[in-house]
DNA sequence: ATTTGTGCAAATCGTTTGCATCTGA
DNA sequence: TCAGATGCAAACGATTTGCACAAAT
């Protein structure tokens, strides 16, 4: 899967891969998925984890979120779908697919194309 | 105005709601607006941006953009409106009203309640 | 052997905070 | 007068970078 993205497999990354991909589809952040490494016994550096995810995304391995807030989170759906924003504790769900219909698309200005539309439904929550 | 929104007209908020809202709907980081201060002679400080531009938002009149990057955008428009986002060097335009449309909206969970949808079309350059 | 990846620690960027000083009502 | 605002510099969290070392082809 590495080598036909054109990675080298390496431990680090077979391990870090292992993580993110064994379990269906996830948001996770550098710190979070830093945070799972070392749980597992998978010693990998930060640095590391940034690597790793910006080559993992530019391998189309995995999608960058931009939602809300200072952190970066990485989808493992590359496909097209959108996002649910929790506020109130910065998480990141996804809008099950066909639920959600972007309507008319607007001309892009001359001189650009458009590469993308994203939709971020941001949630309150509300009494318990 | 100032004073309608709860805030006491110093003569550095004064000031900064002059250049915010001089000249039209505008997109603006913190960072531009102190640049732009300082070429108009107002002296102001960083953090008294920062404070400002949090205030003015509280006081709804301004409104934050989340977009991508790691900068906050602010925008004078407190609307309802969408974004386009040109990825290539970090720019927000207004979409024109009515050019786009969200379709359906997805159930929220349970628990939750939608604060707010926000749609960014992404563009990039096409040939000069 | 050569190229590419890794880890560490220091550096950077945007933003926030603590605190002493000033200012508008 | 005196609560509230400002400025500075230091603190901060997330991310990046430089460089010596290690591992994959």
């Amino acid at each position: 899967m590495l080598r036909q993205a054109g990675l080298r497999p390496t431990r680090q990354r077979m391990a870090l891969a292992a993580i993110l991909f064994a379990h269906g589809n996830r948001h996770i952040s550098a710190e979070s998925l830093h945070a799972e490494a070392s749980i597992q016994h998978v010693p990998v550096s930060l640095a590391t984890i940034y690597n790793t995810l910006h080559q993992f995304t530019e391998a189309g391995l995995l999608r960058e979120v931009a939602v809300d807030g200072s952190k970066t989170y990485f989808d493992t759906n590359t496909g097209e779908h959108h996002h649910f924003f929790v506020e109130d504790d910065n998480e990141v769900i996804d809008i099950p697919d066909g639920q959600m219909g972007v309507g008319r698309v607007p001309e892009p200005p001359p001189g650009y194309a458009i590469s993308r539309v994203d939709v971020v439904v941001r949630l309150r929550r509300i009494r318990g």
